[in-house]
DNA sequence: AGCACGCCGACT
DNA sequence: GTCGGCGTGCTC
């Protein structure tokens, strides 16, 4: 019997089965040592067959199974097939996803307990002679113990202490007993509320149910209650026996929602996110894979959780960029979940107040089934949203980064003791230095991109390599000591704002604060005690946290991601507006949000100022069929980088011959095809070139086929060569 | 990824 | 003379 091996090396040349001679008891899906040249490497085997292609002589045996149980579901072994496939993925990397990185790393120790029990000499007269003289502790503790009992060892030694369980230990008397334990991550789980559905909930909840098999789009607007027909789908297929898996944006894994399932499913639900310890992930991926956990909630790598027998797979906050992993193993976790939900014959519900194009052109095309909650389950209107044209304040003479209007809201809510929150666009944007008399920008020596002024510890950064440089007093290029920064970034807003209301609270909350953990919940439990309150920050205070006294919501600069060169970046403005204006009155007080724009009459603003999300998908989907974008076409970009330059341009140049020579015989099929240096041309010392290509669907996936074909066999060892699918920050 | 083989420079 | 630089090639 052979055995098909992966081995577990990360190249191409090695990425591809080896044949060895299977053991008796080899199983498909284990992990095994197997000999490699001169050295002994961990592989997964992958299949049997009874032979192989190679003369026996040149076979080696498969060593030893690592595990006393397969690491590999069948189905990942399908998956695997399927994935490297439509991602073209190695088969080391498919596996790496598979498996919890603590098994690989040896660093998966499980938590021993020690248990004491009663030996069967317990009653040995001549024994217990020897400790009665004095010891009435030892005494106290032999009558304490029952037979055919466990007692815990801390316990014990607490309570008699532990020269006096060793000294029983020694006669014999008592032994010790090592079992394992799987550590549960602690979730303050509140009560459970049980609610009863809406009746537009339970049509949702039926229709899916009814339906079982294939893809389902939730459209609710924010508040409809769509976790409550998440938990409700989830109650039901965990009825029948089966399994579920949740997926949320890793930055909306918060206590609450954590706290909101653990309270209706308890032991039930199995949570892998970032924040839990290797000891905890590595259990919560063991209590999927044995059966004691039935539902795993996590961030997209949670999509490969353990769980035979799937009833229900659910992406929530479906639009969120964080689903695709934009760097290797590249992967789309939409289409992960729906060749899980087609193996496990179970239905794949994408759940979004705001969908993705893609997956709202899907639900239009058919592909998907649309099911709408149009209503806020505590039917309490939107957060009225006021635009203010920035260009006539500037007209009025206020240059400042507040407007008149955003100042008297903010002055209502300091005086009626509410909170406001401040959103800064920061995407694609930075504070940098700028020499006001000849215009140097301070850059990074190693990556071609402008240096992040920080004001705590006054240094410039680098915000691709972390390099960090000392603040300029002088511009090195004129020696002007005029050199100031430029733009905004959250310290600045924190800092005029403090100056304008010196007795209020304010509190900065985006990446450098939030650096771990608990930091975060600190920041947040501040918030939510403090009145009046400002809390200024970025991306993340869009989402997932509830805060009933935040009356106000002010977008500082929303045009920062309108005009980022992306296909997506008028979709990306639109949902930004909805997730962050959705922050403002969420309990009986009555919310507002205002809008700071340069161009107010963006069809973006007026359709997110009416919560018109399907007015905005109309506009927007005809402009990208109109303009051929995706999804009616396909974007590749061939990212080339080298530290030599001439090396990685060679390279490119190659590269794009190649892809030239298919564009010329399916010009009909190509819109666009064209090489030049990347936006960021060096990072990290490496040159950066790219080509970029745009064609039509019809003759998919052959075009995308050759370019990744094109790409490997053009691998030169001294370039890495990258190759991404409708990317969306290029830089 | 490692590890060996192999072919040129500067050193006890 | 040889120790050692790292380019190239292979691993069932």
């Amino acid at each position: 019997m052979i055995a098909e091996v992966i081995v577990d090396i990360t190249n191409d040349q090695v990425d591809k089965v080896f044949d060895y001679i299977a053991r008796p008891d080899t199983i498909v899906g284990e992990r095994v040592t197997v000999p490699f040249g001169k050295r002994f490497i961990e592989g997964y085997v992958l299949r049997h067959k009874e032979k192989s292609q190679l003369p026996d002589n040149l076979l080696k045996p498969l060593g030893q199974p690592k595990d006393d149980y397969p690491v590999l579901l069948p189905e990942f072994l399908a998956l695997n097939e399927e994935m490297r496939e439509l991602f073209h993925l190695r088969n080391v990397d498919c596996m790496r996803l598979f498996i919890p990185t603590q098994l690989r790393s040896g660093k998966a120790k499980p938590l021993y307990v020690n248990f004491i029990e009663l030996t069967e000499k317990f009653d040995d007269r001549e024994l217990l002679e020897n400790t009665r003289k004095n010891a009435t502790k030892q005494i106290d503790l032999i009558k304490t113990l029952r037979p055919d009992n466990l007692y815990a060892r801390t316990d014990l030694n607490k309570r008699f202490g532990s020269a006096n369980v060793n000294k029983l230990l020694d006669l014999g008397v008592i032994r010790q007993v090592t079992t394992t334990k799987l550590r549960a991550p602690k979730v303050n789980a509140k009560q459970d509320k049980k609610v009863t559905l809406t009746a537009e909930q339970e049509k949702v909840v039926n229709a899916i149910l009814a339906k079982r098999e294939g893809e389902h789009l939730l459209f609710g607007v924010t508040g409809s209650g769509k976790t409550e027909v998440y938990m409700h789908i989830i109650s039901k297929v965990l009825g029948e026996g089966k399994t579920a898996i949740l997926l949320v944006p890793e930055i909306s894994l918060t206590p609450q929602v954590l706290s909101t399932f653990t309270a209706r499913f308890g032991d039930n639900v199995a949570i892998l996110h970032s924040g839990l310890s290797d000891g905890e992930r590595f259990d919560e991926w063991q209590r999927l894979r044995t059966g004691q956990a039935k539902i795993a909630i996590g961030a997209r790598s949670a999509i490969f959780a353990p769980l035979t027998n799937l009833g229900a797979i659910i992406l929530d906050e479906e639009h969120d960029p964080s689903y695709k992993a934009e760097s290797n193993p590249r992967f789309i976790t939409h289409d992960v979940a729906r060749l899980r939900g087609k193996f496990n014959k179970c239905p794949v519900i994408f759940g979004s107040a705001t969908p993705s194009l893609e997956s709202f052109h899907r639900a239009k095309q058919g592909k998907t089934e649309l099911h709408l909650l149009p209503n806020r389950a505590n039917a309490k209107p939107m957060p009225n949203i006021e635009i203010v044209n920035m260009c006539d304040e500037v007209r009025m003479g206020n240059s400042g980064i507040f407007s008149g209007r955003l100042l008297d809201e903010l002055e209502n809510v300091v005086r009626e003791k509410n909170q406001a929150m401040l959103f800064i666009n920061r995407r694609g944007f930075s504070s940098y230095m700028i020499c006001r008399e000849c215009g140097y920008v301070a850059k990074c020596e190693d990556c071609d991109v402008s240096l992040v002024y920080h004001k705590e510890d006054n240094q410039l950064k680098c915000h691709y390599c972390n390099r960090r440089y000392k603040a300029l007093t002088n511009c090195p290029s004129c020696g002007s000591s005029y050199i100031r920064m430029g733009a905004m970034g959250t310290q600045k807003v924190v800092e005029e704002l403090q100056e304008r209301f010196p007795n209020v609270k304010i509190l900065r909350m985006d990446f450098d604060t939030t650096k771990n953990k608990n930091s975060l919940n600190e920041l947040l439990e501040t918030f939510g005690n403090t009145k009046p309150c400002i809390l200024v920050g970025t991306q993340m205070i869009a989402k997932g946290h509830d805060f009933p006294s935040v009356t106000l919501v002010g977008i500082m600069n929303a045009d920062m991601s309108l005009h980022f060169s992306d296909f997506r970046s008028t979709e990306r403005t639109y949902q930004l507006i909805t997730q962050v204006a959705g922050r403002a009155g969420r309990a009986e007080k009555e919310g507002k949000v205002i809008l700071q724009t340069y161009t107010p009459k963006h069809y973006a603003y007026r359709f997110a100022s009416n919560y018109d999300y399907l007015g905005f998908y109309g506009k927007e989907i005809n402009l990208r069929e109109v303009a051929n974008f995706p999804p009616f076409s396909k974007i590749v970009r061939v990212l080339i980088t080298a530290e030599n330059k001439d090396e990685a341009r060679a390279t490119t140049s190659r590269i794009y011959s190649k892809i030239q020579d298919y564009f010329k015989q399916n010009r009909e099929q190509f819109l666009y095809c064209e090489a030049m240096a990347s936006p960021v041309s060096r990072i990290e010392k490496k040159y950066r070139f790219q080509i970029l290509c745009r064609f039509l669907l019809d003759t998919e996936p052959e075009i995308t086929n050759f370019i990744y074909k094109t790409v490997t066999e053009d691998k030169h060892p001294k370039s890495l060569v990258f190759v991404e699918i409708n990317p969306s920050n290029m830089s």
